[in-house]
DNA sequence: ATAGGGTTAG
């Protein structure tokens, strides 16, 4: 590298030579990205290139505007190409690359009138199959592709397993599979990969299994597509284990494509200690991570209720896009940190920071002000959204305002805003509004809340063990009892209510009423019979009357052995040193009694319990938690 | 050198 010491004195002039436009010349333009100068020299060029070499001079431009997704390079070339050598545009080499060009611009319709332009040819009709799957077009692609039985390429195949999956049009991609097996030739590794994540995606697991298995060698990417499948398909404890047995017995290494998914498994069971562990890796690795790697690392810690982490590797990373941001505004949100969102936000729309708030910005910030009953905060943000950001207001954006108005019990107000908002208000505006009955005790208008949540989703069983919870909740139990009824006679079944619990790297999972075998070894009667006496001096009543609870009236009575949450709950208290955190998840959202259980728990040994339920965190601290017992 | 695969926020 040349410094401005060390500049060389001026060589004597080389005699000045015409330039001549070389294909060489013309290529090495194109590659070092000089587009203009390089469309100009073969455009313009005096003499014109002869004839024999524009196809490969075309070609190679083409390849750069590709490259560089240059719209406006290659349609002025498409341009001169019609005026001058319109024969040159039936030629399969110059064709397929101006559809694939049109593609990665997203200009999906122009790729069309390229490609019906004319008789097609093998390699015109790859690129097309390949541009709808790539512009979300898979009905197109699925149906170009099943329409041509003579034509196979791998990149055809590869794109329509792509679409099959994403249409899970299983009995295709089958089809597809037939015909790369019969082929004479060696399976192409990046058809078998879309074959796993296929399968992975819209099969039965063993199916997935056995192509993954059965492949004569997996790439880093065979084995992302499992994982991503696994996490897809909620199979989290699965991805986990997968990404264990790929860091013993493979030698791929991974990507940090591996490491987002993973750590978005880690996210949605909190399995902290997981995420910390992948957190290692990328340090140890010592390669810059990738914004997506980064931002799944905030969720990671955001979901496992650590904000601080989240922060600092918020504070820490080079730059942050929307997502980023976004990421970090909903683990305020989500941990009832509403002061710190709202700060936050005045951050980024700050001078100089360069993103544009979205919907996502606006939910995350009116669900903070709602959890927190920052009511005039959130309604000066909902009408701010649309003026000063041209954001638009969507559904969502209505039910948390209808959210932030019932929680903090202007429950008239939120009705009001539910009934004359300008879109259907749909079962998260109800339900939500339900919520706010439940929570101030308003019986009457939560009827009516319910009776318009049941007429949109009526096999929601969820929703009635909401409105079964009103009235529990006021003592009501013979509404209840009906409520829990009717919802019987309607064969609707709550569903299966599941905790997952950290306890060292392993995650452990309980289901309502389950976990018999745990339930009966002698360490947890020991730490059962401890909490029931200490929770009894702490004035604890064990609320039996609370109906729903998924277990059968047997059982009912028995505290500890109901619910999911407190199943883990002991378990973590088990098997887990004195002063260790305890982090729970749980797949529903949390009942009073359970809430209760767990207050009293913090309290009597001195533990912090952090529960995720479906929509945010608790952080139970000496017998309080973080949500002010509103949830 | 015609072109391809796996990923994040609500």
């Amino acid at each position: 590298m040349w410094t401005l010491n060390a500049f060389p004195p001026n060589p004597p002039l080389p005699p000045k030579k015409p330039l001549k436009p070389k294909p060489l010349l013309l290529h090495s333009l194109s590659k070092s990205g000089h587009l203009d100068e390089a469309l100009s020299l073969l455009l313009k060029s005096h003499p014109p290139i002869p004839p024999t070499t524009n196809l490969e001079a075309y070609s190679h431009l083409l390849h750069s505007f590709i490259t560089h997704k240059s719209l406006r390079h290659g349609e002025l070339l498409h341009r001169h190409l019609l005026h001058s050598t319109p024969s040159l545009l039936r030629h399969p080499l110059i064709k397929s690359k101006l559809i694939t060009l049109y593609s990665v611009c997203a200009r999906i319709e122009s790729a069309r009138l390229v490609f019906d332009e004319d008789d097609d040819d093998e390699p015109s009709w790859t690129a097309m199959v390949v541009a709808f799957s790539k512009n979300g077009l898979h009905e197109d692609s699925l149906s170009l592709y099943a329409g041509n039985a003579s034509w196979r390429s791998d990149f055809a195949d590869s794109a329509v397993l792509k679409s099959c999956s994403v249409l899970s049009a299983v009995r295709l991609g089958r089809a597809v599979h037939a015909r790369v097996l019969k082929s004479a030739r060696e399976p192409d590794q990046v058809v078998l990969n879309a074959l796993v994540r296929l399968y992975v995606k819209c099969g039965t697991l063993d199916e997935a299994l056995k192509a993954f298995d059965g492949m004569p060698q997996r790439n880093v990417v065979s084995w992302n597509s499992l994982l991503s499948g696994f996490v897809d398909r909620g199979f989290f404890i699965e991805c986990l284990d997968l990404f264990r047995r790929m860091q013993i017995e493979s030698s791929v290494g991974f990507s940090w494509v591996t490491l987002t998914t993973v750590l978005s498994a880690c996210s949605q069971i909190t399995a902290l200690y997981n995420g910390r562990e992948v957190h290692a890796q990328m340090v140890k690795s010592r390669e810059e991570p990738d914004i997506v790697v980064l931002n799944s690392l905030m969720d990671m810690y955001a979901k496992c209720g650590v904000v601080e982490y989240c922060e600092r590797v918020f504070r820490g990373m080079g730059g942050h896009d929307l997502t980023s941001w976004n990421t970090m505004l909903t683990c305020y949100a989500i941990n009832g940190c509403a002061r710190d969102a709202l700060e936050l936000f005045d951050e980024m729309v700050g001078r100089g920071v360069g993103v544009k708030p979205d919907g996502v910005t606006f939910v995350a910030l009116l669900s903070s002000c709602a959890h927190a009953g920052f009511v005039d905060e959130g309604r000066r943000l909902f009408d701010r959204m649309d003026v000063e950001f041209g954001v638009r207001k969507k559904v969502e954006h209505f039910a948390c305002l209808v959210d932030l108005l019932g929680r903090a019990g202007l429950i008239d107000e939120a009705f009001e805003v539910a009934e004359k908002m300008p879109m259907r208000p749909g079962g998260s505006v109800w339900g939500s509004l339900l919520n706010s009955c439940r929570l101030h005790g308003d019986v009457k208008l939560g009827e009516i809340a319910a009776m318009r949540l049941f007429e949109i989703e009526p096999n929601n069983a969820g929703n009635y063990v909401l409105f079964s919870n009103m009235f529990a909740r006021e003592r009501m139990w013979e509404e209840a009892e009906k409520v829990r009824v009717a919802m019987e006679e309607k064969g609707l079944k709550k569903e299966v209510g599941r905790s997952w619990v950290q306890v060292g790297s392993r995650i452990h999972s309980f289901v309502a009423g389950g976990g018999v075998s745990f339930r009966s070894s002698s360490e947890y009667k020991k730490v059962w019979e401890e909490l029931v006496e200490a929770m009894e001096r702490e004035g604890y009543v064990p609320d039996t009357d609370v109906v729903l609870h998924d277990v059968d009236e047997g059982t009912k009575a028995e505290w500890v052995c109901g619910h999911s949450e407190r199943i883990a709950v002991v378990f973590g208290l088990v098997n887990s040193g004195d002063g260790i955190p305890i982090r729970i998840m749980k797949n529903l959202r949390v009942c009073d009694d359970c809430h209760n259980v767990m207050k009293v728990v913090s309290k009597v040994t001195r533990r912090l319990i952090v529960m995720r339920d479906t929509n945010r965190f608790h952080h139970f601290r000496n017998g309080a938690c973080s949500c002010g017992d509103f949830w």
